[in-house]
Order: C-alpha cells, then structure tokens, then sequence
DNA sequence: AGCCCGGCTTGATCTGGATCAAATCAATCC
DNA sequence: GGATTGATTTGATCCAGATCAAGCCGGGCT
C-alpha cells in the first residue's frame, strides 16, 4: 500500500452491490460523506468496544471479523471480502463493536458516515429495502452458522464450508477446486475448530476419498459425493 | 384458547412496538392483511423447510424457536414474548424457515401478509428505520450470543443470562428475584447446554453462595457479586 | 388419599474436540 | 544457499460437557 495515487471513491462506491443502483448525485453525497482508510496486512480497521465511525464498506483486500477472549484467544465471526460492508447493526442502533477487525491482507476500506446512510434510508425507500435484504442474508446466514456449531459436528462443518466454497468459485461444476480464500488457521476459527482439528478433519476426510489436499487448494472429485457425506 | 370472541386486530396490532406509531389507517390496512393465529400449548406455528406466509407478530402467549436435528434433539434459538415479531429475514428474502415455532402456552399471533409489509417499506420510510433497528438489534443479540456458545464455559453463559434477566426484571436493584419464564430445560436449550448440566450448574452456582434456587425463582442477593463472577 | 406423568436432579461414564509439545514444511530475507 | 519466521501437521494427553440410567419430586386427576 506504498503508492499514493488518490482513491476515487465515487468508481468505487458504484461498483459496490449496495450501492451499484443509486443514482450518480447519491453517489457523490456519499463519496463526500466517506473516508479512505488504508490498512496494510494485519493492520486493524476497529477494536472491541470503539463506536462506530460509519459504514465500512471493502473496496479491495480481505478483513477477519472476530472475538477475542481475555485468554488471548480469538473466534473470526466473518471474513469479508471486497465489495461487502459491515458494521450497519452498530451504526442503526449506535453500540460499540462486539468485535475486532483486521486486515489479512493489504486491503482498502470506505467509511461512509452514519449521518449519509441515515440520510439515504429517510429519502430513497428503494435503498432502505436493499439494506433491509442485506441484513436479511446476513440474519439468514448467521443463523445457518449457529445451526452448525449447536448441532451439527466438527467434520460436517467443514463438509459444508468446502460445498458453499465449490458453489461459490465453480457454480454447478461436478468436480472443483476450492481455493481456501484465507490461512487454515483463520478458517479453522472461522468453523469454530482447533488449527489442530481442522487440520486432522481434512487429513481424515481426504483419507476417506472426498478430495485430495494441495496447500490451499482443495481437489474435489465429486461434488455429490461431499453432500452425501453429510447425511 | 376456548373462548371465540372475535380478535380485534387493529387494537392488538397498534400495541406493538414495531408498528405503534403507525397512523390509523396504516394500522387498518395491516390488520385487513393480517390472519389470526390460535395456538394451544404446544401447537405448531411453522416447521422447518416450509416458506414464510407472513411476518408472525405475537400478541399473547410465547413460542420458543429451534433447529431440529435428525437425531431428533433441538437446540432453541430464540423465545418470543408478546409484542416480538418474527420471520423479517425469511420474508424479505423469501427463503424458507431454518427453524421450526411452537407454543410454550395457549399463545395468539397474527400473520402480516408480506406484501403488507413491503407496501410499507416502500410507503413510509420511518417504518423502514424502525424495522431496520428491529433487524439491527436482532443481528447484534446474535452476535452476542455466538460470542456466548463459542468462547464462555456453560457457567458463564448461565451467569449472563440470569444478569440480562435480573436487569429486564428488576432493573437496577441490587437484589432480584429472577422467574424463569419457561421451563428449565428449555432455558438449557437456549443456552446451548443439555438439562442436566444446566441443572448442575445452577447447583454449583448457588452452593458457591452466588444466588438460592426456589423451583423456577432464582433469588440473587448481590447482583455485582454475579458480574464479579463472569472476572 | 393415591396414582400418574412430566419436569428436574443426581450419579457414573463416555467422547468430541481442545490443549500442549514437538516435528515438518514453506516462504521470505539476507 | 542457509537462516529465520510463520504455517501446518502429528502425536499424546486432557477436559468440558454430553449421554445413559436411575431416582425424585410436585401437581393435576380420579
């Protein structure tokens, strides 16, 4: 993140899903209302109990949402990739974070502050809709997590993590390669599992013909084969 | 739930905090989209799988919401008490429930028609807002929740639970009597432990003089002394 | 009163997954 | 290339909390 070159942010702010129908003048209003903040790898976008300054919104790069434990330990709640946004729940109800933020990578973040959003719900109904369906998803997905720690075991979770990744990068493929988008360690946590366990769960389930281990890339023969082995 | 007498909706409805500064004729066209729900004890609102007929507003009564596993144990996600709503995410997104909803006790709700509530999205942006906190504050209690099942021991999710509880309660005494408002292991449920070392820990608990136990009354004589105990 | 049934407790045992410790591998930097 | 540092694996051991199996209320019913 050495070079300077200015950020435009309203290119920016535009080719994000939230809010890539707006029209241009919105768009301007919160370029205006928004902050560059360049974070280079494991710099720190906000920390446990800090207020909210504004929406984040990821325009490149890759961040870990997690807990931390007075035992030093952590829990990533969420990786979020360019394009995505958080921190909506704390700015609508303004409550300090639950949780800390990091980059994993060199990654670059817009601010967009809260008094713009506000703004924007109060005068385009279409925006506060699409706000409303991306807490939705995001409502929808946490609870699909809390499912799987509460009831489903360790080597399911990881079953069903690498079927969403392989429905993700390669669409209604029968065979795939996933890609693991970050370190085991932070997806380990991630599925709420030891480095240690992730690491023997992948050994045992590659031992047991559902895919083949490569660093980070995971050989996948048989898409169907994986669902079966949820059951 | 014997008596038939006829629900005036708009007069239950007008009493909910979601809806409660809605003028009249919104109140009107809501309860003209509405459908009354009886259920007894035990009665199923909805089951997993099946797709949201509306957004569930309980009026009297309490449902608890849960996973089922196919090994026929559930874990409660969530108890719903008069004046709560349910089934915003699974509407906007139009996804079918993860969770299934059944009545604690003779419980009454209405059901929202979804176009009902999409009209007012589109109609009144400060019924947006307001329904956006609602989601907001949902998604955050989750937060808090996940932080609980991944990171706190069972006695420290038990201790937390009976703060939160004494602080709606009684708030601001020193001492409270906190009443269980459903039965033990429903409660164990919800905190993600089996009955039994729920009820183990609140014996622990209260041998270690945190609190005395009465059936479902929890007698706590210094609440700091609890919040001492979560150190 | 006696009976039954569902909710709660208690005890004994088991296990998924964590933790600790050490070895191995990989990427980067002189 | 060798050294350094972090990521990953492997092995041994441990533990929070589940499960299994009885007992034990307490309250509604006849």
């Amino acid at each position: 993140m050495r070079d300077s070159k200015p950020v435009h942010k309203e290119t920016h702010l535009g080719r994000v899903p939230l809010f890539d129908d707006l029209p241009g003048g919105e768009i301007q209003q919160l370029a205006k209302a928004s902050k560059v903040v360049v974070l280079e790898k494991c710099g720190t976008l906000f920390r446990t109990g800090e207020t909210c300054p504004g929406l984040h919104v990821v325009m490149y790069g890759q961040l870990k949402v997690a807990f931390s434990s007075t035992q030093g330990s952590e829990k990533v709640v969420d990786i979020l990739q360019a394009g995505q946004s958080f921190g909506e729940a704390e700015l609508l109800l303004d409550e300090p974070y639950r949780a800390h933020a990091q980059a994993l990578c060199d990654t670059l973040v817009l601010q967009v502050a809260g008094t713009a959003i506000l703004d924007l719900i109060a005068r385009n109904p279409g925006f506060a809709h699409r706000l409303l369906n991306g807490m939705s998803r995001r409502l929808h997905d946490l609870m699909i997590d809390l499912e799987g720690y509460t009831l489903h075991t360790g080597a399911a979770r990881v079953l069903t993590f690498l079927l969403r990744e392989a429905a993700v990068q390669e669409p209604c493929n029968e065979s795939a390669v996933v890609r693991l988008s970050a370190p085991k360690g932070v997806i380990a946590s991630r599925l709420n599992l030891s480095p240690e366990y992730f690491s023997r769960i992948l050994h045992d389930l590659s031992e047991q013909g559902y895919f083949a281990i490569h660093g980070r890339d995971i050989h996948i023969d048989s898409v169907s084969r994986l669902q079966l082995g949820l059951a």
